[in-house]
DNA sequence: TTCGCTGCAAATCCTTTGCATGATT
DNA sequence: AATCATGCAAAGGATTTGCAGCGAA
């Protein structure tokens, strides 16, 4: 299904459906929302096709880019990390990510209220809004109850910790 | 004013106040919505200071960034930028970016809506939202009129460009 | 068979770092 | 005078590219 899809698309463009660009699209594709970075992606696919070499890794992302499979994401972190697009799901765009400040994870978030923003835009600005980005950084569950713990803990440490 | 504020902070580090430092921040300062990167400063401060090199201005980067007088922005395309932070306006938080995608001019843009979608957040998804940061894609003002007078010329050419 | 795709290694780009010299307090 | 900051050049890390050989059409 996915597979006979992604072997139209390349054909349509002439392009060849090797192997390689198989697998890297099912990591992606596999690992939804976990925002793979090259070097993963190369980690995932090796373990299945050990004689892949990183340079095709980045060049089928390129690839992936070019044909819309495929959206990277910047989370600051000095990485280009990438995430399946409209190709199996259709939440494309209008998802947004929260980034955990503490254990680096990411939640991807769909919210329309960006559209309302768009418009305002439109009418106060002359820009013409085709895609948007929205980060928000903060703390994700798990990190907030672990802070929660230790500071209940903590509680009778005299100690302010000036910082 | 700024200058004296500069050297205040600088000395309750125990920093040194040197040429190189003030002209950076200067730099940034002057060129308040520019977003600058590294390169960039590094030229407009060689113009006045020939023997800076580019290390310093790096580094001088990093340390307006611990200090928080100097905020970093990705825009994408490989370079970060920086913008002047908190010292001598209030807009720190809370402003967002329009990139032109044609010409890559970047326009910052204050609204306080995403404290509507941090609410929102905080109601649907147990994460505590600290910061956000917002990109919009789209065309500028000049770049849209330059489109549209292509447009208009190209009226009658038949070809209609598959892409 | 043809031509694009791959793997490897070298190259590139932005940014950081080591070290001896030079400037600031 | 004592450090800290600088400039230079070399290193670093992510991504890219060149090229000969391999594999899909």
């Amino acid at each position: 299904m996915l597979q006979d899809d992604f072997g139209r698309i390349l054909r349509e463009h002439g392009l060849k459906k090797t192997k390689q660009r198989v697998l890297v699209l099912e990591a992606l594709s596999s690992c939804g929302d976990k925002h793979l970075t090259a070097e993963e992606i190369y980690e995932i696919v090796k373990a299945e096709f050990p004689e892949i070499g990183l340079a095709t890794v980045y060049r089928t992302i390129q690839l992936l880019l070019e044909l819309n499979l495929v959206e990277s994401v910047q989370l600051g972190d000095g990485y280009a990390r990438y995430e399946i697009g409209k190709i199996n799901e259709r939440k494309a765009h209008r998802h947004h990510h929260l980034i955990c400040l503490e254990c680096g994870k990411v939640i991807s978030f769909r919210d329309d209220l960006l559209d309302e923003l768009e418009k305002r835009i439109k009418e106060s600005v002359s820009f013409q809004v085709i895609n948007h980005e929205v980060k928000l950084y903060g703390y994700c569950e798990t990190c907030l109850e672990q802070k929660r713990r230790i500071e209940e803990e903590g509680t009778c440490t005299a100690f302010g910790g000036a910082s």
